[in-house]
DNA sequence: CTTGGTAGG
DNA sequence: CCTATCAAG
């Protein structure tokens, strides 16, 4: 049995000053997978403590600091980790990073933890980057199914799939996080075999979602977006026996805009 | 009967968030003059609420936003309001500001809420910034008293007078805020007539003091400094009756790293 | 150790 | 509305 999260963190100082440590606890994943970590290597380390393997990828280009970064926390070895999904311009960007696990059938498990370019901001224009490394994904995640190991890859897409992905979806069509070309992605890589873990056990919708905005009643509105996911092999996805997502019970207990994505694969 | 009260508020926001308005409503000043404003004027005003008329140096120097600004608030209206003492080269500094305020018996009293600039810092060179500041207030102390009205200068001169006036007054007498050359600018002061308020109503000392770092443990070790003044002119300090310190009773109370100092003049 | 401004989300 | 970094104190 495997029990995998995933959470965007939101800066992993801010998450633990308000409460992550004793959902980390109760939880108890095998595997932790995080974004926008939003720290050094070793601040990270000390906040998670002992007994874990890290993968960490922290932006390392200009200006980057306190920025993004992607991680990975295995309580099993950790054999190869690979930083980047690939193409030079994303060299360094603290969005992708793979681990390679061992798993207890002797085959072996890349974990992704990813966090897609939000699109939104228009100096300088985001959407371009975005579409280019949803392209960088595709070509990585191809490569990595090749030699038929199991794939999963989590993390902040930044995208909403379908209308029942977010609240909102009649004042957002025309909103980067749910643009057509945007869920176009997400349809191919579904028809390709990858399986979207978050809707075959969240049933037919509206909801739940992983992501609310801080700002207003969007959190006690349930005015969210899922845009975070766990999105396995066709084989891994096939020993899924359940994902979840942990929407905090009241604002105060939120300790991240993100709500973790928890699933459980019998392998 | 007039209650004064002077305080470096250390940003007007964080002293209300922290409970500045208890303290303002228990103290209930006619006039209360601050420092380190730290925000706009409507801001500022927002913050205190009506019935106040208020005078405002807010910085308007190219990278000061956010930085020093002194106000004087007043129950009673202001006739006429100075800012900057006087030189061009402290044009918009937002540390010095005069209120006129006319008192029940008549009498003119120029009130000023200054904050001396910080020496400490050694890029860039900051001490002779201070020493022509304080320059600059003797100059206008003269000028404002020559026609023989009331005068009263509060606020944060970064000085400690003398040896009671600070715990540590061995490791700091090469220190910014200690040294000969600036206490010596306060002995000439009060050998003209000037009376510090804080020093006749406060004991023999060591302290009361006015300023605690928020590092380490200098408030609970009661380690201060007295750099808070209320300095009065001859004939309004005769006519005072009491001058204390506000300190918090404990660090969870303070909502400033300064405490009020509060006098009652019988005028 | 705390302040506010700032860029980013 | 929240994150972190930054200069300043």
């Amino acid at each position: 049995m495997l029990k995998v999260a995933t959470v965007n963190v939101n800066g992993i100082r801010a998450a633990y000053r308000r409460g992550m440590a004793a959902w980390l606890e109760q939880t108890d994943p095998e595997i932790l997978l995080m974004q926008e970590v939003r720290a050094t290597d070793e601040v990270l380390r000390d906040h998670l403590g002992g007994d874990w393997h890290i993968a960490h990828a922290e932006p390392v280009i200009e200006g980057s600091k306190g920025r993004a970064g992607v991680a990975i926390a295995s309580r099993r070895p950790i054999k190869l980790e690979t930083v980047d999904p690939g193409p030079e311009r994303f060299a360094g960007c603290g969005r992708w990073v793979e681990a390679e696990i061992v798993l207890d059938d002797g085959n072996t498990l890349s974990a992704i933890s990813t966090y897609v370019f939000t699109g939104e901001f228009e100096t300088p224009p985001r959407q371009a980057e975005k579409y280019a490394f949803l392209d960088a994904i595709t070509n990585r995640l191809t490569a990595l199914r090749a030699d038929g190991r199991h794939v999963l890859m989590c993390g902040d897409l930044n995208i909403a799939h379908r209308e029942v992905d977010l609240k909102a979806w009649k004042a957002n069509r025309k909103k980067s996080g749910f643009l057509p070309e945007e869920r176009a992605w997400l349809d191919s890589l579904f028809e390709s075999g990858w399986v979207d873990l978050g809707r075959r056990f969240g049933g037919e919708g509206p909801g739940p979602y992983s992501w609310w905005s801080w700002r207003g009643k969007a959190f006690d509105n349930d005015a969210g977006w899922r845009i975070d996911y766990q999105i396995a092999s066709p084989q891994l996805a096939a020993s899924a026996t359940d994902c979840v997502i942990h929407r905090a019970p009241t604002y105060a207990e939120r300790w991240s805009d993100h709500a973790p994505v928890v699933a459980t694969y019998e392998i």
